[in-house]
Formats: C-alpha cells, sequence, structure tokens
DNA sequence: CTAATAGTGTCTATCAGACACTATTAG
DNA sequence: CTAATAGTGTCTGATAGACACTATTAG
C-alpha cells in the first residue's frame, strides 16, 4: 500500500534533509562558573557543541546521549529540546536541521578529553560555527528558567548540601547575586532537613538538606 | 571537498528521515470557545492538524504557512515551535520526524472547506491519529501561557475593543473565569486608552482600547 | 425613575526586599 | 573572649483577591 498525499506525491518523493543534534551541556565548576562543553570538530576546524547525526530509527535523546558519551564521556543524562534550527544555508555541507538540546551534568562527572574538549565560561564564548551560539543561548535561557523557582533542578549538587552550598549555586547558573534571606525562605518548600550539620567551617553549622 | 565525520562518514552516507511539520491553529469562536482546526487526511481516513511534509531547502515556518494557505485557507500567520516528535513508529508510513507548531488566526479569517477540514472545541477533542493530540496539548499549553501575563498577545481580537471582549477572550483561552477588576488592572499597562467609548450597550459605555 | 454595566477606592493577605537581631560555632 | 556564619523576626512596599462603592448609560 503506497499512501499519496494531496498532491498525489508518496513519501519517497521527497527529498530529506539531513537530521542533526547537537547539544548545549552546562555544568558549574567548583569555583562558581557557569560553563559550557565544546568540542573541536575534525573538519573544518573550530569549536563547537557536542553533535552528531541522527541514526535510522534512533531518538533524539539517543542521538544526544550517543554523542555526549563519545566526545565527553558522559552517559545518564536526560537531554531536553531546545528548538530547530532550519535555516538552510546554516550548513555548508549540505541541507542539515540541528535539533538543538540542553543537557546539564556534575562537575565531578565531567573526563574531557584535552585537546579535543574543553571547558568555557559562558561569558566569554565568542562567535562559533554554524548556530552555535544561539544554542548555547536557548540552553542558559532555559536552564534559567528552571532554577529560578526551584533547588537545583537539574541535580548539579551532591546531597546532602547547605544552603549555602545551594544558592551559590543558583547564583552561578544566573550568573547574579542573590539575596541570602529571600532565597532560604523561596528554597526551603523544596528541601527536606536531615537534621545533620555541616562541621568544620567558622561560624555556626549550617544545617544539610535534601531536595524534595 | 568532502567532509567527514569522526567515523569517516560523509553526510550522504546517512540515511535520512522524513521531515513533516503538524500545526494546531487555535482560534477562538465568537461564542467564546477555544478550538482547533482538524482537517480529514485523504488516506488513511481520520481527523488531524493539518500538516505537510518539508520540501527541499524550505524553512519551517514556511512550509506551515504553504499547508495551511493550503489546507484552511489562511495566510500571514506566524507559527511559533513547540516540539519535535520523534518516535521512530510514530507514522506507518515511515521514518518521519514531525516538528510540531502553534497558528494562531482570528475567526473572522477563518475559511474552512466544509468536508475536509472542520473547527473542534478544545475541549472536546478525542484521540487523533500520530501524536496530534499531544501536540494540540502542547499548543494550548504554549497559548495560556502568553495570554497569562499580556493583553490578546496573539492578536486575535479586532482593535478597538473594551476590556470585557478582552476578559472573555482571556477567558476562553485560560478554560476559566477571570476576576473583572484584578484583569483590568493587570492588562491596563500593556493598553492604550482610545478616548472613544462603545455606545448602543445597556450601562455605562466602556472605553475601547488598543494593544499598546 | 430602575436595571445594568463600567470603573475605582480600599481592605486584607501574601510576598520580596531589606535590615537587624539572635544563635552557635572555630579559634 | 572575638570573628564569622546560620538562621529568623520584622518592617515596608507592591500586588492579587475580594468587596463595595460610585459613574453613566438604556429604556
Amino acid at each position: 500500500m503506497v499512501y499519496r498525499d494531496s498532491s498525489g506525491r508518496t513519501l519517497a518523493d521527497y527529498p530529506r534533509p539531513s537530521v542533526a543534534v547537537d547539544t548545549a551541556v552546562l555544568t558549574v565548576t567548583p569555583d562558581g562558573v557557569l560553563a559550557v562543553v565544546l568540542v573541536r570538530s575534525g573538519d573544518p576546524a573550530g569549536w563547537r557543541v557536542p553533535g552528531t547525526f541522527l541514526h535510522p530509527g534512533e531518538r533524539l535523546a539517543d542521538a544526544v546521549r550517543r554523542s555526549l558519551a563519545q566526545k565527553a564521556g558522559i552517559t545518564g543524562l536526560e537531554p531536553a529540546q531546545l528548538h530547530v534550527f532550519d535555516a538552510p544555508e546554516r550548513d555548508d555541507r549540505g541541507w542539515v536541521l540541528s535539533v538543538a538540546h540542553l543537557a546539564t551534568v556534575r562537575y565531578e562527572e565531567l573526563r574531557l578529553d584535552a585537546g579535543i574538549a574543553r571547558l568555557e565560561d559562558i561569558s566569554a564564548v565568542g562567535e562559533l560555527r554554524y548556530d552555535h551560539s544561539a544554542i548555547i543561548e536557548f540552553a542558559v535561557a532555559e536552564l534559567r528558567a528552571r532554577y529560578a523557582s526551584a533547588p537545583d533542578p537539574a541535580g548539579l549538587l551532591p546531597e546532602p548540601f547547605t544552603i549555602l552550598e545551594l544558592r551559590r549555586l543558583h547564583e552561578a547558573v544566573a550568573g547574579e547575586w542573590l539575596q541570602r534571606d529571600t532565597f532560604r525562605r523561596a528554597m526551603l518548600p523544596g528541601l527536606v532537613a536531615t537534621g545533620e550539620l555541616q562541621r568544620g567551617q567558622r561560624g555556626k553549622p549550617a544545617e544539610l538538606f535534601r531536595r524534595t
């Protein structure tokens, strides 16, 4: 059975684009900097966010995981779709649609292959090939939106943690200073106290929390 | 010049999916019902949201406009991307990715070809083929988010309009009753008064406004 | 006049920002 | 003890919900 559309064409009559996934992998470094993983593409040379072409029958999220496992040694991610970049001339290798994704990873889990992959401060990313600067902007906006109302929704902070550690993380994501008391009150409903205290610091010891 | 990826494959080595666009066209009827345009697909039979396959070199938004001009007589839209549906088995005609879109249109501008296109109340849409029920859910959620904070961002209401007319529209989109005085105060910053009054109704005549 | 609808004053509850105070530790 | 940090009480200003009041029209 061959299906035809309203013009009488079958599915095979439609030339098809290549479909790629490109992923902004975001993390926060121990010194509180929001950073993105860049890889050096073989040819043409230049830094870009990791990506790959979709394999036959593959899910987009699986293609993202495959490319990240291969290029940044990262597994177990839950990528989120951001946007389809579809400018016909965006890739000089031909007609390529790119589905941009966001992934987040703990800094400690990153295994970057020095020389082909590096971490770049989000505020220092220059112009990249293709639409990769725009992909990063979409990703940062999405991450900031998620972190605006909930404590560490991406799970970047190992549990348990103090509210100071949580606030440092949120400040890194937001890119701005956050008020101490307001932040605490806003996040408490999404936290559960462990009853344990962090010791060994100056001052009153902070209570340790987990996400609800 | 032939580019190769990290596995040595060229672009031509990758089998490619068909890429479709499917669009939830939303409108509000004169009696205040949020409704979606459904079309009857030729084969296999069944109601669905209008869509088409992407033509070579075509932008996604242009494919949406082409399909809507053809199937619902609608022009001049600004479709918004929602999500890519990528389940490999979602379409029994083969490997088809669908980029879901949202478009809005004034009820008065709809020219539906009776017999192959109809309007369906959003709260009465049953299960549709492919992912089309999910597409409608994405579209309604997006439209509601947009209407939550700004007066008629999609321009569904002909200007000038009274605040009562605006509130009826927002209630149709939100699917719930909205408070009269709070709604007025929330929307006024996004409106400009014309100084003209609506006449011919019972009661105190309402002022007419435009969007800023 | 009455009925109906538009528009507004105002009270209350809630919440963010701001500030200062108390609590508890290290050294 | 002092210095430092955690945690909290509270004041203020802004805002949503709620209610009632005034304003202006049709009939």
